[in-house]
DNA sequence: CGCCCTGTTGAAACAGATCAACGGAGGTGG
DNA sequence: CCACCTCCGTTGATCTGTTTCAACAGGGCG
């Protein structure tokens, strides 16, 4: 996933620390980079006025739900997952500080899947149309505002690789690799973390069965290429991790 | 894919023809159903200025390629595919007449795919710089191309669920399902078409080999759901791949 | 304490990959 | 125009990774 990317994300950025400002929101924190007055970031803020908190397992929306607000996510962690007719759900993604949801609705003006946290988790509502508005005056906001919906399929595409091309092994790598590499951006450690999710949930995200991530995860532990306790993750060898994803 | 989609797409107003104007570009048919004044038309026509000829085999563009254009196929079809690190490659969509190639490429400032024609294909180049803006003065653009931008997300999503939900035989229907799907939107038969990709195509965009696709069309054509002439395709029962794709 | 949910591990079954052989279509050159 | 070649597609036999089924362990919580 995140492993090789030759790109500057944009979401370092996102969630860079605004200290000195009541910031409402990490939405915030993602323009201050980018050079804008203050005029133009306290209309942002003005926006983006309602917090809400989503308690663990609670739906920050649902698929079909009328399509109003992005939310840009303060803490917490998020799955994003559809459903489809006979009751199956899979999950399209894992979400955690600094992203914005709900960029899959604007096409239909409806949502295309289920946001439910993992965790008691904290958002900042984002009305669409008023961004809009507010974009179209603020044309680097605008940039990249175009930046992150295309890091999002760029995302996607790359997921799609792995889906379509990786042994499960492999799979299971690469996604240990995105999450250290998503917890190294926002600042926390590249080889400690928490999963956040279930092992099914990681199964059913890597198109898998949460047996085999059991094994793989007790396999990896054996080689010493990992320490696992629960869901606490010591990633002891990052390299040799990158080269079972790549190496045929 | 395109199956149950409960949506508008936004692709159908964008085939729309145009048969008074000289509209150099399907974008221009794109915006025509908006309501933009004949002077926002114009001032559309006037940043599509080229088009360009892609022959069979040749590349739109490559993985790494700086970032310029958005590509809007007039005619044809194309491939994009990502290569990894020990030369595999992985076909992550196909793509007609009317779609916007190159989204993925806005965060990164490259492109992180190659674009390959199927056939002998015509684009017209978008330079990205001059849509933004011309984006920023004509709302409602700005708003179409959003969507177009989610509807891009939305379908990768699908495909990722696909991917990694669906045995052999339902990816493919699903498959089958979707090409269908989009002909229908052109104005073409749902149930006639000819595919433009190999099976060793299919194979690797769906994560299968060339050999399962085989057998796949082999067993449909038996069982009576479709008809198989090498490439030429007919879909005698689509509620019955339906059902095979939903069905458990 | 006992229950339920999550996670682990083993053994058997199966879907799809791999290996291999062959047929046919389309293009090229004699 | 035919012979040849190559690429693409088909089909069969075998092999392997992953799923499925099943049993059990541990932790958290009422």
């Amino acid at each position: 996933m995140g492993n090789t990317t030759p790109f500057t994300s944009p979401l370092p950025a996102f969630v860079a620390k605004v200290s000195s400002h009541c910031g409402t929101c990490n939405l915030r924190d993602l323009c201050l980079p980018i050079g804008l007055t203050d005029a133009e970031l306290d209309k942002l803020d003005q926006i983006v006025k309602h917090r809400k908190r989503i308690p663990r397992d609670g739906a920050l929306y649902r698929m079909n739900d009328p399509f109003v607000n992005l939310y840009a996510i303060r803490v917490g962690h998020f799955k994003t997952f559809q459903v489809n007719a006979n009751g199956a759900h899979h999950i399209s993604g894992f979400q955690m500080t600094g992203q914005l949801l709900g960029m899959e609705a604007i096409s239909a003006y409806r949502h295309q899947c289920n946001a439910v946290a993992l965790e008691d988790s904290e958002v900042c509502e984002v009305p669409f149309t008023d961004l809009e508005r507010l974009l179209k005056d603020v044309p680097v906001m605008l940039h990249q505002f175009h930046r992150m919906m295309s890091h999002e399929i760029a995302q996607d595409r790359h997921a799609m690789l792995q889906l379509g091309n990786l042994r499960a092994e492999q799979r299971f790598a690469a996604f240990l690799l995105n999450l250290s590499v998503r917890y190294k951006n926002r600042g926390y450690s590249a080889t400690n973390f928490q999963l956040r999710m279930s092992r099914e949930e990681i199964a059913n995200f890597l198109g898998l069965t949460n047996e085999t991530i059991s094994r793989l995860l007790s396999q990896f532990k054996k080689i010493g290429w990992i320490k696992v306790n629960n869901r606490e993750i010591e990633l002891l060898n990052l390299l040799t991790l990158q080269t079972l994803v790549e190496g045929k």
